[in-house]
DNA sequence: TTCCTTCCTGAACACTGTTCAGGTTAGTAT
DNA sequence: ATACTAACCTGAACAGTGTTCAGGAAGGAA
């Protein structure tokens, strides 16, 4: 918008608007300095490449997960911190394929995985390092798929008629958290 | 290799070949042309696009999953499968990778989930498709991630000496399990 | 021999991420 | 006010990507 000088948190926040008007595959670093009135050139300064400025963005989607209040029983405060990770990647344009890219690569987002691990007070922690990465996976898994069809269904394709948000998520979460509930009685 | 001429099967073997080679990231058409001494453009003959062609690979690796033998419970017969999965994904480099795409497009390896949802054998259907989805999740993310360590370390990174297989993925499934039988006693 | 389907060539188009030598701007110190 | 320095950017290029398209060659059938 403006055509004074940026600074790094410039071109992150610019990135975020970005993502979100016109989705990851279309977040080009042309698109990005054009929207920056720069030259592409310009952001290689600021981010030594596109993956790290990736990694970035998602950190910022992840942080984005409000704190969750404690629950009465540690798998409702879990069950909490579960969905606000998927409220924070629903927040976001793709944000569940950005999230899972970086995390793959091992360039960051870490933060989740760790908020989910501290939500499981089983004293195994092995077993709760386990179920954390189990439930990141199927939130990941379960936003990337529900986001894919909002795009799919944004562009005129059928629409299939079970749009009654996805209860699958609860249910996986759910599923989990009983099985380990089971197991540390045991 | 051979200059004749090539068949759709042909191009999804050298695929397949070439995926195994150099990874996904270099699974490019002109390298893909290369190794079928042919240019590029002939594979458009074959395939409206890489998309497409990218999902006969995708459900080539789902379809290698072995058939399991029945177990003496149904718990174990959907174990076997998910693990049986789980095999296929790590018969072919960067295979979860390319199957999560696939299957987050919409554009095949529907059989995965069907298989893991037939081999749950609870009533409720619902519950076994969210239970069926939730594993196919769990399988994808963590050989995702363990796939793309294998190449962090064969690249020279510093190896971690976590290296003993992965058995998180065994205790997140037994933990879904877990809890759906529970959740169908009650 | 004609015809038709199958498969491929060669060249181009419109992109992509990234590099680099050099230029401008702003602020600080003398 | 002058000199210096760090921050930020330009402009052009490089090497690569997926994809399109008019046309050519090979092989079998009528």
């Amino acid at each position: 918008m403006n055509a004074s000088r940026h600074s790094k948190t410039d071109v992150l926040q610019a990135a975020l608007n970005l993502l979100d008007e016109v989705g990851l595959p279309d977040l080009t670093m042309r698109r990005l300095a054009a929207t920056l009135d720069v030259q592409p050139s310009a952001l290689y300064w600021h981010y030594p490449n596109k993956q790290t400025l990736l990694a970035e963005v998602s950190n910022t989607i992840v942080n984005f997960a409000k704190p969750v209040s404690a629950g009465k029983t540690w798998q409702e405060t879990a069950t909490s911190e579960a969905l606000a990770l998927r409220d924070a990647l629903l927040a976001f344009r793709d944000g569940a394929e950005v999230v899972s890219s970086t995390l793959a690569l091992g360039l960051g987002a870490d933060h989740a995985l760790e908020r989910l691990e501290n939500s499981i007070a089983v004293a195994d922690r092995e077993l709760a390092h386990a179920a954390a990465e189990s439930i990141l996976f199927l939130v990941l898994g379960q936003v990337w798929h529900e986001q894919q069809r909002m795009q799919a269904n944004s562009l005129g394709v059928v629409d299939n008629l079970n749009l009654a948000g996805t209860p699958n998520l609860e249910i996986g979460i759910q599923l989990i958290l009983g099985g380990l509930s089971e197991k540390i009685d045991a």
